[in-house]
RNA sequence: GUUCCCAUCGUCUAGCGGCCUAGGACACCUCCCUUUCACGGAGGAUACAGGGGUUCAAAUCCCCUUGGGAACGCCA
């Protein structure tokens, strides 16, 4: 099977605009990326908004938003800020290409080979259990198909309202052709009955903009998600009936989730912009995506964006379904996270902190010291809220099982010492190495170790007696913080 | 129900007739490092759905069974 077309290359992502960009449409956006940039070809945005109940221009921006989060810039199609078309092959919203589907549909209409149709959904499920109950297909047997276009017009200027069907029963053979991921799939023409092309306000249906599209827009290649494979016959005996001539289609495989049903909404994180607000770095999730149904030539797991484009391959794409491994996302993710430096990470996690509320130094040293510290503790940018809360000075409270702790009768000696401790420090932070002396000290003074002893001081510097180490915290926090703490717990127990 | 697609460790996958007593990655287990954790390092356990063919040789090709998925819409 040859990927090579005798048309340039050009492919497009076709989403429909109802919220934001979920994974299954970011991973087939990627992959048509790739293929359009290894290929010095163009990668088009092609918004199939002809669901007028669902689709919004909010939903449009949100998607937007997300491939561009991704990176993963389009060469033709709306322009994210204004809407307005970017490209010579537009508009690139279905909903403003009304009329070339309505001129289309017409010239279908006038050679027979589509028709308007008066039946009404309840005369169509009671053909369509009827059919179910015999065993076959729930497919629509229209009796309006060989009415002639006059007489169906007459009915309509009495009031009556119509579709457009295609007509699919004299088309009876199978239909062939070659699947760049799958080899030869045959579809039979009964596998589909007389479908809608133009709705009854004149809307139409994605199988039919689809095709007008693809071929107007000049599309080489058509690479989608399986989900998709069955509507190719219907899009072969459309481009059949206009004389077209096929784009190459490759189906690829559908992300799963863990119970092996095609991922959805309702489970979990599954839109782009969610991972972003759990603090996933985009690039992991372009190479985590791209990993899901196909793989490097040398089974390298983790592949830069320029390395992607270079070696991406659809004879690579696997043809079975993938369960989307949240697990592995997140490891890919630390590994992408501990590339960057302390000043770059610092600089993906303020807008978490900030949005925590967390007021932390403005200093760039302590910043970059604490991510020294913390790096190696966080998955995701998320993470880090948690990490670095207790070095806040406003989210310093006595948790219930700390206060337990202040009821000991070693605590009040152990926490004193502490106190007078730190109160002769000379300087505003003091080292790890300090720390571990003054903790000694502690200990000597107060005469009391172990849990007796670092439980207590861990009650004075973040409220509870587990968390994360002293000796990393101390050294983060300020002096004068370290005595307010103490104070505040020494209060509690007098 | 009908049609189509799919089938290698728990998960993502390598494999396109001999290099496979099946390799890698995540997760898991053990050990090391670390006076906790994490990071890091070293090991370990775990898979060709079943049955028939074809062939000197099958995870790889063919058929059947089973299982899973998708589609069958005036959604895309």
């Amino acid at each position: 099977m040859s990927v090579a077309s005798s048309k340039k290359v050009r492919v497009r992502f076709a989403p429909s605009p109802t919220g934001y960009l979920h994974v299954g449409g970011a991973r087939s956006a990627l992959y048509n990326y790739l293929f359009a940039k290894q290929n010095k070809g163009q990668f088009i945005l092609r918004i199939e908004d002809t669901d007028e109940a669902r689709s919004t221009d909010d939903s449009l921006r949100m998607v937007m938003e997300d491939l561009q989060w991704l990176g993963l810039q389009w060469d033709e199609g709306p322009n994210p800020k204004t809407l307005e078309d970017l490209g010579n092959f537009g508009p690139y919203r279905q909903s403003r290409r009304l009329d070339l589907y309505k001129k289309y549909a017409d010239e279908l209409i006038a050679t027979g080979k589509a028709y308007y149709c008066f039946m009404t959904d309840a005369e169509m499920d009671v053909q369509r259990e009827a059919l179910l109950k015999e065993g076959k297909s729930p497919h629509v047997e229209s009796p309006y198909a060989e009415w002639t276009v006059e007489k169906a017009r007459a009915k309509m200027s009495e009031g009556a309202t119509a579709v457009v069907r295609f007509k699919t029963r004299h088309l009876r053979k199978d239909y062939v052709f070659t699947d760049l991921v799958r080899g030869e799939v045959k579809f039979p023409s009964d596998m589909v009955s007389d479908f809608v092309l133009l709705r009854s306000g004149g809307m139409p249906v994605y199988n039919f903009c689809n095709v007008i599209d693809d071929h107007l827009m000049q599309i080489s290649h058509v690479l989608r998600a399986e989900e998709h494979l069955p509507n190719t016959l219907r899009q072969m005996m459309l481009y059949e009936a206009f004389g077209w001539e096929l784009p190459l289609f490759g189906h690829m495989s559908l992300i799963l989730d863990e119970d092996r049903k095609k991922l959805s909404k309702r489970k979990g994180a599954t839109s782009c912009h969610e991972f972003k607000m759990e603090g996933y770095l985009p690039a992991a999730l372009n190479n985590f995506m791209a990993l899901l149904g196909w793989s490097h030539p040398e089974e390298k797991e983790i592949i830069p964006m320029e390395e992607l484009i270079e070696k991406f391959s659809v004879h690579r794409l696997h043809p079975s379904g993938a369960v989307f491994d949240a697990v592995k996302l997140k490891w890919m993710n630390s590994v992408y996270l501990r590339a960057l430096s302390d000043e770059q990470i610092w600089q993906e996690l303020k807008p978490f902190l900030d949005r925590a509320h967390l007021d932390l130094p403005a200093d760039s040293a302590w910043q970059k010291k604490s991510v020294s510290v913390f790096r190696s503790a966080m998955e995701t940018l998320a993470e880090s809220v948690e990490l670095y809360r207790p070095l806040c000075d406003k989210s310093f409270v006595i948790q219930p099982e700390g206060e337990d702790t202040l009821k000991w009768e070693q605590a009040k000696p152990v926490l004193q010492a502490w106190k007078d401790l730190v109160e002769q420090e000379p300087n505003e932070f003091m080292t790890e190495e300090r720390f571990l002396q003054i903790q000694d000290l502690v200990k000597e003074k107060s005469g009391c170790k172990g849990k007796f002893l670092f439980m207590p001081m861990r009650v004075a510097v973040i409220g509870k007696p587990h968390g994360t180490e002293l000796k990393i915290l101390v050294p983060l926090l300020k002096k004068t913080s370290l005595i307010e703490r103490a104070k505040i717990c020494l209060q509690k127990i007098s």
